[in-house]
DNA sequence: ACGTTGTTTTTATAATACTGACAAAAGCGA
DNA sequence: TCGCTTTTGTCAGTATTATAAAAACAACGT
């Protein structure tokens, strides 16, 4: 019987391609040199392989530093290569009956990013603060956010950076759940415009800051199974599509809370 | 679309077999040379390529003194290319099931993937949607999105399978900002709950699927500024923490809109 | 200072596209 | 039938890609 790799050539994907994949399905997920040592492949050919795989849907990418990548499950991807190949089967099939036409196909992305550890998180908070102009809508006040909030003194620096804004004629406004944290945040941020919403509302840690309707970022607190830590992580974007869709949600959520 | 010849090159056969199979159905049947001027091929070439073609069942030889090739139907001749990729497909799978490995659940983390591509897309969130046990909330009516509705039949096929869900018994939720689309979305799933917000809180293109409060996918649509092309792009998780967060969001949404 | 990540450039190598030479055979006008 | 040309099929060789492999590099974090 034929290797994984000899028959994902016979498909159409190149050698690197074809190993690339198999060792991602032997790893289920890993870094770019993860799959250099389990495949055996240059290093640097890994990740033009990578991107050609993503391309065909065959295998999925985490935007994280380093980038983590993992395979679609074998019968998903190879169905993908398959409908691949239906529909060019049909289109030959339509062509060969004759009829010509040319039809270009754009593309590319609006990048979005992750960021994990607290740390991290709370430093990139702070610089998309600093880095506005116009309006900053946050929305952070969920339950266990406010634990992390307890350990590590990230709202103080946010609280200060805010508060820079507003004496810059920026607009703050800020929403949470009704909260010792949030009178505390209305305390020390004179300025901003408070709005809670009831706590029955809320449901688990995390938090949406948007800055100028073009950069949003979203911070998910999660528990180590392990440890019981929490830990945080943010996925950002800077481009106004994301923003928008993401405005017009907490927004919504702001017209429904009520003035502190 | 793609000329006849490009597609048989993706379904690989190579330029001198496509162009040669391509040349026999127009011609129907002729010499080596015939083939020649037809395809503008070299015409040695042409010999070795009718070889080839011949090895794969797609044409048929004469043997006669200038020997004579036709080309077996296009229907059939791409039957037989099917047939091998099928068998190939089905012994790469048998291959890659050997090496799987079945992900550990439960410590999962809360990786966050992206996806890119119209159709990378709209796999993904059918994917998502075949796997709801419980209940499905569908945020996807923003302006836009319609755009890439027209050119591309993915809201059919989500139509459907969120069809069979509610068969199934899943609760499923979609709202939007009140228009046409929305409309036809209420008539063609029976069961659904549908709700509308006014048009004037929408912004950009985009939506938002949450699928029994653990996976969330968030599309946001991009223009691409040469072309003027649409663009689909995802992120989506699978962990709880971001799920309930999206759904804190959606759900404050749903309470302020309107039942249609 | 060091290791890692991801990109880029460069070099090898194999697959394929193309060219021309050639012998065998067939045609064709004496 | 003979010359002569044309066609056919095969081959050897070159050019041009596509891909594999290697290496250098900046950016970044430790």
């Amino acid at each position: 019987m034929k290797t994984a790799v000899e028959s994902l050539r016979d498909l159409g994907l190149t050698e690197y391609e074809a190993k690339v994949y198999s060792a991602l399905v032997r790893i289920g997920s890993g870094t770019a040199s993860d799959i250099h040592l389990v495949s055996g492949i240059p290093r640097s050919a890994v990740y033009g392989a990578l991107h050609r795989l993503e391309e065909r849907g065959t295998i999925e990418v985490q935007s994280s530093k380093p980038m983590r990548y993992r395979a679609v499950p074998p019968e998903i991807a190879l169905g993908k290569l398959k409908d691949n190949f239906m529909a060019e089967s049909e289109n030959a099939l339509v062509a060969l009956g004759e009829i010509y036409q040319t039809q270009k196909i754009g593309v590319r992305e609006e990048a979005i990013w992750t960021i994990s550890g607290i740390k991290n998180v709370s430093d990139k908070i702070i610089e998309m603060i600093m880095s506005a102009q116009n309006d900053i809508i946050f929305a952070a006040s969920y339950p266990s956010f406010h634990e992390i909030a307890k350990t590590y003194p990230i709202f103080k620096n946010i609280k200060d950076v805010l508060a820079d804004k507003i004496e810059e004629g920026v607009t703050v406004r800020v929403t949470g759940l009704r909260s010792e944290g949030l009178y505390g945040i209305a305390k020390d941020i004179p300025g901003a415009i408070i709005r809670a919403f009831p706590a029955d509302k809320a449901t688990a840690g995390g938090g949406i800051l948007i800055v100028d309707g073009k950069g949003v970022l979203i911070a998910i607190m999660s528990e180590n199974a392990d440890t019981g830590m929490y830990d945080l992580m943010a996925i950002y974007t800077e481009g106004v599509g994301a923003a928008s869709i993401f405005k017009h949600f907490v927004e919504t959520e702001w017209d429904a809370s009520v003035a502190i």
